[in-house]
DNA sequence: GCAGTTACCTCGTAACGCTTGGTACCAGTA
DNA sequence: TACTGGTACCAAGCGTTACGAGGTAACTGC
C-alpha cells in the first residue's frame, strides 16, 4: 500500500483511543498493536505525540509502571472523557463514510 | 457534526475525483454539490485548491467555457491519470476502513 | 450606474503525520 | 568492563492539507 498518510490524519488517534479502550497499555505496545493491524508505517513518532495530546485533552490517565525488560512504561488509560471522544470520533467517521459512499454511488447530483 | 477537519484530509480529493469522474464539471458546482452531500462547511477555499492540485498532477483536463449567468467557468474533466488516481484513492480508503473496523472489534492484540 | 449573484483565486493559519535525532534503562555476551 | 541490541520515551522541524478571510471579475436586473 502507498502513501496513507494524508488519509491517516486523525484516524490514528481515533485508532489509538479505540485500542485504550479495550486495554490500558503503553507507547510502545500500542506501536507495535498498530503494525499489527496492518498500519505497519506507523511509528514512535507518530504514536508519542498522539498519547501526549490526549493526556493534554485530559482523554487519558498516566500511570508510571516499572518495566522488567528497560525502562519504565507509562501506562494510558482512557477516561470518561477519552470515551466521550472516542464517541465522536465514531461518529464523524461514520459520517464521514456515509457521505463518501453517496458520492460514490450516484456522483452527488 | 462538529469539526471534521482532520479527518477530511485526503478524503475531500477523493470526493472532488469522484464528482468529476460522474461528469465534467466546475468548481462553484463541486462547492455546492458536496455542499448538497452533506459536507455542509466545505467552502470555496477548500475546493480550488484542490482542483489546482489536480491540474497540476495531471489528473485533469480543464477548458474554459462560458456562462450565461457570470464569469467564464473552468470546466474540469477527469483524465485517464486522474481514474487511476481515484482508484488508487478508494484502494486506500478501503484499507483504512477494514483496518479501523479491525481494531474497533477486537481492540487488536 | 449599482447591487447581487456567479465564479475564480490567494494568503495565512492551524493541525497532523512522519522523519530524524536524542536520551536512557536493561540483559546478554565477549 | 565494554559492547550490542532491544525496550521505552521525547523534541524539533518539514510537508501537506483544510479552511477562513479577502480580493477580482463577469454578467443580470433594476
Amino acid at each position: 500500500m502507498d502513501d496513507l498518510t494524508e488519509l491517516l490524519k486523525g484516524v490514528l488517534e481515533g485508532a489509538v483511543m479505540q485500542i485504550l479502550r479495550h486495554r490500558s497499555t503503553y507507547g510502545y505496545e500500542i506501536v507495535r498493536a498498530l503494525n499489527g493491524a496492518g498500519f505497519a508505517s506507523v511509528s514512535e513518532g507518530t504514536v508519542y505525540p498522539i498519547l501526549l495530546r490526549l493526556e493534554k485533552k485530559g482523554c487519558v490517565e498516566v500511570m508510571q509502571q516499572r518495566s522488567e525488560v528497560g525502562p519504565p512504561r507509562k501506562v494510558y488509560t482512557l477516561n470518561t472523557a477519552g470515551e466521550a471522544a472516542l464517541e465522536g470520533f465514531w461518529q464523524r467517521w461514520e459520517f464521514i463514510s456515509t457521505r463518501l459512499q453517496d458520492i460514490k454511488e450516484n456522483g452527488n447530483d
